[in-house]
DNA sequence: CTTGACCTGTTATGATATTACATACATAAG
DNA sequence: CTTATGTATGTAATATCATAACAGGTCAAG
């Protein structure tokens, strides 16, 4: 079941799951999840938030990993390649999968007012998306879908 | 009506056309399309590219405007601002855009072969992610929406 | 004119990302 | 057990992208 950051949630336990998918996913991938690889994970799932690569950086160098910016990046990107990470372009910043493994097609959510970035289910908008390219005979591979405007808190507030 | 960058077309005639255009929605809008941002956006159309900041401020420099990244940056910005040029997050890019003032809201996809970059009509796409914001209460106010592919010809040649 | 808004030029710096090379580690063959 | 191979990490150097801050110029309204 996704739960979106927006939502208040049992955090710890949270972190816990996806850590343990992380496993299996790389494991039935033949890849390894190596130290510096699962402690980026879980700052991410800590802070559960986007972070650029040299704030995850900063944490990494706190805890005696290699302080240069390919060490973060190498480990962002082998998350991202897994599955277990997303890049979020509009933010220059990276974030945990908060449902790895599950196929999915996630668009993310920015609050320009609290920053807070949820990921959100997006068949349907990337059918659509596949649907338009097709009409210009454009095959989609990947694709981006980021939204920036108000999340619930914030509506509320205003 | 739409041209998609994928097709042969008439270019001096599509750049003509934006370009008249540009001048009456400046003009409607109360701000002023100067010599720098008229340029810039010449150049964007005669590229029919996407065009990095820095490859924009080459071409001024060389004839004779400033040489200093703002140069690049303020004139890019006033023409996203305007609705003339679109920002292309996953490449660091800008790109004219060919239907300036039709209210649109556009998917940008690109080529990983031949980096073409094709502006596509997206109101569906923006409907469904709207659709899906909502579910998690969150109001879309911007969107980037970008998708990674091959473009027709590099299909062809696969 | 003079004023005030806006535009342009320039310096300096900050933020993000990659290339290239050296070293260390794991795994499997010999 | 040793050696070869692929993969992962550490590090230096550099490339690329973007903005802050200030000075001077242009232009139209009053
Ligand atoms: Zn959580
Ligand atoms: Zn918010
Ligand atoms: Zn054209
Ligand atoms: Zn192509």
């Amino acid at each position: 079941m996704h739960t979106p950051a927006f939502h208040n949630h049992d955090h710890a336990h949270c972190t816990g799951d996806v850590m343990a998918r992380a496993e299996e996913i790389t494991r039935a991938n033949g890849a390894r999840l190596t130290p510096v690889r699962r402690r980026v994970l879980e700052i991410l799932l800590e802070e559960h938030r986007a972070m650029g690569a040299y704030d995850v950086l900063q944490r990494l160098v706190a805890e005696g990993f290699g302080n240069q910016p390919p060490v973060a990046y190498r480990a962002l990107e082998f998350l991202v390649d897994q599955g277990l990470a997303h890049r979020v372009r509009r933010l220059n910043a990276f974030t945990a999968c908060m449902t790895p493994g599950e196929s999915h097609a996630p668009a993310f959510l920015i609050c320009r007012q609290c920053n807070a970035v949820a990921e959100a289910p997006a068949e349907g908008v990337r059918a659509a998306l596949e649907a338009a390219a097709a009409e210009l005979g454009f095959v989609v591979e990947r694709a981006n879908l980021e939204a920036l405007g108000l999340c619930p808190k914030c509506v509320a507030q205003a």
